[in-house]
DNA sequence: CTGAAAGCGCTTACAG
DNA sequence: CTGAAAGCGCTTACAG
């Protein structure tokens, strides 16, 4: 591997001089300039990343780091899950694109949390993406170390410490579920329903917290009765979905429609029904949350809110360059919230 | 942030000693060691990786390479693919507990090949892992640089250049398609089947192929004739077996089963056939492949070939991290092939 | 078992 | 506009 200083013998200049090239700084002569740039491409030179970050420059790495409550032997941790893999692909292409690395890494519990503070401290990364925040995150992070370039996606905002949001040093991307799920229950109100039910989302996280939320202000607004026979326990996960509309069966009190906290247990609610020749949507509705591929593909297609997973991505990467070319903090200006789209399909029917 | 010079001065040593720690070597009193354990414990030090690496040791980080051809601004580049979900979510996992780092990066183009030889001459990788090989691919890496260790899956072993075989440092992991294919063309046989069709794959890569020829092989071996019409070109994705399927049936050359070189083609020449009444399995029966969960969830189930995955990837780790604990070269040893597994569901129904 | 010194390959003030 | 020197925070022979 050649290195700064044979290039720098090779064009007869100094390695300052090549580190300015290099650097693209301005106090080089034209001349000098293309010498160097043309020893570089004739020799194939890259400065070694290593080096360069010691000596300090930036490791120009983002870290993602993925919360995931799954255990180490399922096989299906993240690829199970849409909204991390469809974040993660738009994350490494936009980094990508600006010239970034990105380091992956996995929290499985809370003794991992420390990964993170690894990943700065080592200086492995410039930045870093929290997704799949739990409510109780940020207190397994050490105020000092990581409090540089942070993006914590699905965090309610309240639980940022004041000092982090201050000193603009974190920034929050959250979707607007609380108004999607109110607009999904008006939606079955136009269309006759009034015994509406609600599958949840696992209670740690922010969007279960949300969307649950938004289905009990809506239910409340529209002057229908709670019912508390219509609510689910969930936890994003097929499985306790699959089993609590069984024992909603087993009770006979469904509603006339269902909103789920997401897509998937939307799809395993409505095979369990499937399996007792409760038809969707001709017996039940179904509205889900997180426009996967697959409500797309079922029959019928999924009724679902869609929230702009690539926009949000797409901005935790800007904030970080942001943040890394402009050297600065955040503005007061550091939660962002997108709007989530209602994706009318078939599995709603209007009803009398 | 602390150094181990400040922790030297604490405990009363040198930096040596603390060196030696933290590397564990054995040439340290027991005293000593743990005099520094408590310091590095307490001051909550962590070695600069970036020090660490210029100063002779491994960056500890693993590179995986994704090579897709749809464009930049598409959405679910990544996200699209199971393969690649599935795999890169295995690789964190297993990558992460051996404690490597991982570092994704997307090739798009062929100028981007560029990219790996570039994260390896940064010595920000030790070893790398690509993914989605296409035919052409090697000849767009550097010799010099990039033969270190190398985990291609993929491609076909005949394309990997002699020397690098022969030095072992590149190792290639494949799964059995041409076996899975053959296997699947008999089961439709055992189930009556005589006029057999099949989607192809992305003419490029190692897959496409292996796939199709057990598709032609099985047809010879079991003495059926070989029509042209059962034949629909494919790509992998959706929209072009959809076009490919309408033509088959504006044209009325339907077989009475298709084998897909995967699943995705499956669902939407079988979503296709469905908008004509064609039904699935009743008229025609369908095998798809990489037993995606769509797959699973669709009605009829849809009957597939499923890689094991999550074994290649896991694979794929081991291979590196031999590779960097022994510091030595690939054995004779250093292609892998992987048993494909027939799945059994729905979507192939029993004719006379 | 331990320490002083050189070195890893860059960047960055400092001088000129 | 350019170069000599110091420094980034480690590891590794070399001596003892």
């Amino acid at each position: 591997m050649i290195k700064s200083e044979e290039i720098a013998k090779i064009v007869g200049v100094s390695r300052s001089t090549v580190s300015r090239v290099i650097n693209n700084y301005p106090n080089v002569s034209e001349d000098t300039r293309k010498k160097v740039l043309e020893a570089i491409e004739e020799y194939k030179y890259r400065p070694n990343a290593y080096a360069r970050t010691l000596a300090g420059k930036r490791s120009e790495t983002i870290g993602v780091f993925f919360v995931i409550d799954e255990a180490p032997e399922s096989q299906r941790r993240l690829y199970h899950n849409d909204f991390f893999t469809t974040y993660l692909d738009a994350i490494i292409d936009i980094a990508n694109s600006k010239g970034y690395y990105v380091l992956v890494q996995t929290i499985t519990c809370n003794e991992e949390y420390e990964k993170i503070d690894k990943a700065f401290c080592e200086q492995r990364v410039d930045g870093g993406i929290l997704i799949g925040t739990r409510k109780d995150s940020l207190k397994y992070i050490r105020d000092e170390s990581i409090c540089q370039h942070m993006v914590m996606v699905d965090i309610d905002p309240e639980l940022v410490p004041t000092h982090f949001m201050e000193q603009g040093l974190v920034s929050v991307i959250n979707s607007k579920d609380y108004q999607a799920v109110y607009q999904a229950v008006n939606y079955l109100i136009e269309n006759g329903h009034e015994k509406i039910g609600f599958i949840k989302g696992l209670e740690k996280t922010l969007s279960a917290f949300t969307r649950y939320d938004g289905y009990l202000a809506a239910i409340r607004d529209n002057g229908l009765s709670f019912c508390k026979d219509y609510i689910l326990e969930g936890d994003f996960n097929q499985e306790k979905a699959r089993k609590e509309m069984e024992k909603a069966i087993q009770k006979g009190t469904l509603p006339t429609a269902y909103i789920c906290a997401n897509d998937y247990m939307a799809i395993a609610a409505i095979e369990c029904l499937g399996e007792h020749k409760i038809r969707v949507p001709e017996d039940v509705s179904f509205i889900g949350f997180d426009n996967t591929q697959t409500g797309e593909l079922m029959q019928p297609k999924l009724t679902t809110l869609s929230p702009d997973f690539f926009a949000m991505s797409k901005k935790s990467v800007e904030i970080i360059h942001q943040h890394l070319i402009d050297n600065k903090k955040m503005n007061a200006e550091n939660i962002f919230e997108y709007d989530v789209e209602l994706i009318k399909r078939g599995s709603v029917r209007k009803i009398n």
